[in-house]
RNA sequence: GCCCGGAUGGCGGAAUUGGUAGACGCGUUGGUCUCAAACACCAAUGAGGUUACACUCGUGCCGGUUCGACUCCGGCUCCGGGUACCA
């Protein structure tokens, strides 16, 4: 083939990749093993855009430079194949999502396969598939059979749990699970029936069923997580969400915080997504303080702060509306007053409370608690700035520390105290020192914060008034959506009794995993409100041990897939296992990770958590599974929008429509528009001066704009739709503006987040904005090299870039010279076996270097420069040697692996590229002889040396001399590099 | 508000981490080839200035350190992301 034809060349490759199973991987002891992972999509229904191969490519490329290397790479995809898009298709159509799904995945997998990327198909894996979700199933009655023994700081089985009990009672027993609540003897625990030992065991598991506040969403008809609502709606959909009681299976996340703290200090991530992590956990540390009742000092109120040290500052209590004291607390007087404040509250939105964070609002409730310390009574307050779901739902107010605080105290008149000497100008506004000695403060009068605050928490235990306590910002994570695409949780009821008992929880037999989804009629709620399996036949479970009953209705959240599917990569087939020890053993964990930002707080935060589980219960080695995590930038969409005047919601008689700037002309003078579309520049002019038009915004096919600026007669002419539409310019409206013939269009950057499951509903429609670029017509009409290459270059991996398909063809122009290294226009080979020169391999070793440098920082825009010097610089030299080009052959095919496979053919090579080891670059060739060779750079010379570090300071002076150039010292200097110019003042040393 | 990150030509972006700012690519302009186009190739392309050189200015703004600053320090402005009455 001495014609360049990139749809030949790659659909021979990637046959014969697919033949030979070129890039099947294997467990293999004699090498080192790579592991490289993409988060893997959810296959929606839009199928790939030009945004998705992104990191795809970026972890290609590096699973293909290792491999050169020597390493034994597993770099797998697959599918989180549940999810709502999938849901919310099946409930318009009543196709089934699996079908949907599997038709989603199809083109996917097409769509994958034609950029030439290395994976191992062999091991795919999709979260849907009853064979993967088995497993899924399988770790969720793990953490239900498991507790966190905060002792050993590990999960274990629940069985040692019941073993402490048995010792102990709830004595000694350091756990996170409701560790304040329950308290019994070994005797009392030795008494209780096994079922009422479950009942309490429930309460301690790692799985557990719990009434929480839930997010629920009514016209989704599901309950959401705390990410997937935005601002009071859902975030797919933007439907109203409300606050719920619901019970509800639970993950305690909550117990591995400190964890997932620790653990990201083993790991090799940016610093932004381990501060994201961090705040989002929240660890916060400070102290539980107990307030007593004036009116019944049996009854204690309790407040985190963590600020102790300010407890003497205290002038009032508040408490969130919702607080479950507030009722019983409020006296007769003020019961009209505090019921009318609730209502107030709920009436407002999330939305209003969040935004309006000024003003200051609360009631009194007539009652009073005694500060625990100074002995002073403390009125209780109401408020809607403490949040229920917080610490305790309860504050002690410290105006002089906290401006809310002090805005409270302030707006109510109540008492401000100084604490500490420092403080200063605490009329005005709060000052949150920790310096200085504290005043007004009983005992620790006269301390700093250090001393004081250990005195008051030593007194507090003491007295048990109060104790050290870490509070956490995360909460433990709802495991449950009421809808049908997602996992069955494995879970069924035991039938209710008469005298109130059973409906208690069991898992199924773990002999009648996978539990599968079942077929429904309909995939919406039942009409009583339940789940969609609620329509569901023979929904229940006969245990083989006897008994059984109704199954769980809920499914899986989208994250429990995602939670643990690297390893199923590792042994993909297994059915007796989620993966064989042997193939963990050897994978380990993943190496190299690559994924979206957006997955900071959710499944990175959850992934980690179950896999410290699984470690905690012996099933894999490491602490944590992602040692490296690159988050790649988006690829922005730009759309091009136009200002379309709003002729139906307009006022128009025949006289104001005259009177519109341009529409006069346009419309009715030259009949033939019937829509006008007013220029962005004009926007601002219309608006003032008509401003009770009104526009609509329409997005513009890209491929007809060169930026901001319309081409409207090709629009005109390919896009038929637009013939009857006046583009109104500033020239076009009468003399008045005559400046610009232009139509300006607003351009807009689109975000595609790449992602599991954040696919909106919204965002389906983005091919009617007409933004979107579909890869496989870039590898049509470019090649997948072409494509690949151009996505590396548009600039760093970890950067936000916007698209824009008029600059691949520099990278294509790129492609064709280096194949007119090996023919010429007329087809005949040039290559030759002549020795190099000097100057050839300096450009080729110069590219060796730079490239593995870039790819071991993954700097991938630069390493692509870098070729295209180095093939410019051989195509200047006419260089056609073979030794050459073998060897810039095999350093480029991780990015372009179709032409440099066929290239290598070509050189008479009969094994692949991919047995090749990467060239190491010989810094001979590099040696650079500056004073052969000195730089002309606008008629200044300027010379680089470089010096042995054994030469002496003399003995440069001397060639310095001897070339006539001259050299100033500078004092102290160890010569390294010495910049000198000639005759003229000099630079000097590092 | 708080926490991260960023700002360099018409555009995307380079700059060996303090040493010739603007690599590479796009776009634009001029030219060669062609009946013409496409492809390809050559040249120019930060701004001002000049016939051309010279020269001057120039990495968001103000100041500092240094022989030398896109790079380091102090103070701002704007933009992007995250998060939010978190006690």
């Amino acid at each position: 083939m001495s014609e360049f034809n990139h749809r030949e060349i790659e659909k021979k490759w990637q046959q014969v990749w697919e033949e030979n199973q070129t890039y099947k991987v294997e467990i293999d002891h004699s090498k080192p093993k790579y592991y490289v992972l993409d988060m893997f999509p959810y296959p929606s229904g839009a199928g790939l855009h030009v945004g998705h191969p992104l990191g795809y490519i970026a972890t290609d490329i590096y699973s293909r430079y290792k491999r050169l290397k020597g390493f034994n790479v597993l770099h797998p995809m697959g599918f989180d194949s549940f999810g709502l898009p999938a849901e919310q298709y099946a409930i318009q159509t009543g196709q089934h999502p699996a079908i949907t799904t599997e038709n989603n995945i199809t083109t996917y997998i097409s769509q994958l396969k034609k950029i030439g990327f290395c994976y191992d198909w062999s091991r795919e894996v999709r979260t849907s598939d009853a064979k993967y979700y088995k497993w899924t199933q399988w770790i969720f009655m793990e953490l239900f059979r498991s507790w966190y023994n905060k002792e050993s700081d590990k999960a274990e089985p629940i069985e040692t749990l019941y073993a402490k009990f048995e010792q102990n009672g709830t004595f000694d027993v350091k756990t996170v699970a409701d560790d304040d609540v329950l308290s019994f003897t070994a005797e009392e625990w030795k008494g209780y029936s096994e079922t009422e030992k479950y009942k309490i065991s429930l309460k301690y598991r790692l799985t557990f069923l719990s009434d929480a506040v839930v997010n629920f969403c009514p016209a989704l008809g599901m309950v959401l997580s705390n990410d997937e609502v935005k601002d009071g709606v859902s975030e797919r959909g933007g439907y109203p969400v409300i606050q719920k009681k619901m019970q509800q299976w639970m993950m305690r996340i909550t117990a591995y915080a400190d964890r997932l703290i620790s653990g990201l200090d083993l790991v090799d991530w940016s610093d932004s997504l381990k501060e994201q992590q961090k705040n989002w956990i929240g660890r916060s540390v400070g102290a539980m303080v107990k307030f007593a009742l004036e009116s019944n000092t049996d009854s204690k109120i309790e407040v985190f702060t963590t600020r102790v040290d300010t407890i003497y500052g205290v002038s009032f209590m508040v408490l969130a509306p919702e607080h479950e004291l507030v009722a019983s607390l409020t006296t007769p007087v003020q019961k009209e007053n505090i019921e009318n404040y609730i209502a107030e509250t709920q009436k407002r939105s999330e939305l209003d409370r969040v935004s309006d964070v000024r003003t200051v609002s609360g009631a009194f409730t007539g009652s009073y608690c005694v500060n625990p310390f100074s002995g002073e009574q403390v009125p209780i307050w109401i408020a809607d700035y403490v949040l229920a779901g917080y610490g305790t739902g309860a504050v002690m107010g410290v105006p002089s520390g906290d401006q809310r605080d002090w805005n409270f105290a302030t707006h109510f008149g109540l008492p401000i105290v100084q604490i500490l000497d420092s403080q200063t100008d605490i009329t005005t506004q709060a000052d949150s020192t920790k310096e200085g000695n504290y005043v007004n403060s009983g005992m620790i009068d006269g301390l700093g914060y250090k001393e004081a605050t250990t005195k008051l928490i030593a007194f507090m235990e003491e007295n048990n008034i109060g104790k050290a306590k870490v509070n956490y910002r995360l909460r433990d994570a709802v495991f449950a959506r009421q809808r049908y695409w997602g996992e069955p949780v494995p879970v069924f009821f035991s039938p209710p009794t008469p005298d109130g008992g059973g409906n208690l929880p069991y898992l199924i037999d773990e002999k009648d995993l996978p539990l599968v989804l079942p077929e429904v009629d309909k995939y919406l709620p039942t009409e009583d409100g339940e789940p969609p399996l609620g329509r569901a036949d023979n929904w229940h479970y006969s245990s083989p041990n006897g008994g059984g009953g109704g199954l769980e209705l809920s499914t899986m959240p989208g994250w429990a897939g995602s939670s643990w599917y690297w390893f199923r990569y590792m042994d993909a087939h297994n059915d007796q296992e989620f993966a064989s020890k042997e193939a963990i053993d050897y994978w380990q964990n993943v190496d190299l990770y690559l994924g979206g930002t957006e997955h900071a707080t959710g499944h990175l935060l959850y992934s980690r958590f179950w896999n410290k589980f699984l470690k905690d219960r012996g099933y894999v080695p490491q602490e944590e599974y992602a040692m490296k995590l690159i988050n790649q930038g988006m690829i922005m969409g730009v759309s091009q929008l136009a200002y379309r005047l709003k002729l139906e919601t307009t006022e128009k008689t025949d006289d104001d429509l005259f009177n519109i700037p341009g529409y006069a002309h346009e419309f009715y003078v030259d009949n033939r528009y019937k829509q006008v579309y007013y220029s962005a520049d004009l926007i601002d002019y219309i608006k003032e001066n008509y401003p009770n038009l009104e526009f609509s915004i329409i997005h513009i096919p890209i491929e007809y704009t060169d930026n901001n600026i319309l081409d409207e007669d090709s629009l005109r002419y390919f896009r038929g739709r637009y013939e009857n539409i006046a583009f109104v310019t500033r020239g076009g409206i009468n003399a008045l503006l005559k400046e610009n013939e232009n139509y300006f269009l607003e351009t807009a950057h689109i975000h595609e987040p790449r992602s599991f499951k954040t696919v909106s509903l919204t965002e389906k429609m983005s091919k009617s904005k007409y933004n979107v670029v579909n890869p496989d017509t870039i590898v049509e009409k470019y090649g997948a090299d072409t494509f690949r290459l151009y996505e590396m270059f548009l600039g760093p991996l970890t950067e936000s870039k916007p698209w824009d398909t008029r600059g691949i063809e520099g990278t294509y122009r790129f492609i064709r010279k280096l194949w007119r290294l090996f023919y010429d226009q007329n087809g005949k080979y040039l290559v030759t076996d002549a020795e190099p020169t000097k100057e050839e391999l300096k450009a080729l070793h110069k590219t060796i270097k730079k490239v593995s440098e870039d790819i071991e920082d993954f700097s991938f825009n630069t390493s692509v420069s870098s070729f295209m010097i180095c093939v410019n610089e051989l195509s200047d030299l006419k260089c056609h040697k073979k030794v050459i080009l073998e060897k810039l052959v095999v350093i480029l095919s991780p990015y372009a692996p179709h032409v440099t496979e066929e290239l290598w053919q070509i050189l008479g090579n009969s094994d692949s590229i991919t047995v090749q080891e990467f060239p190491i670059f010989d810094a001979k060739h590099l040696i650079e002889d500056s004073f052969e060779y000195p730089i002309q750079i606008n008629g200044k010379v300027r010379v680089t040396l470089n010096f042995p570090a054994d030469m002496t300071k003399e003995e440069i002076e001397k060639l310095v001399m001897e070339n006539d150039l001259v050299l100033k010292w500078l004092e102290g200097a160890t010569p390294k590099k010495v910049i000198v110019v000639p005759k003229r003042i000099v630079n000097v040393v590092i």
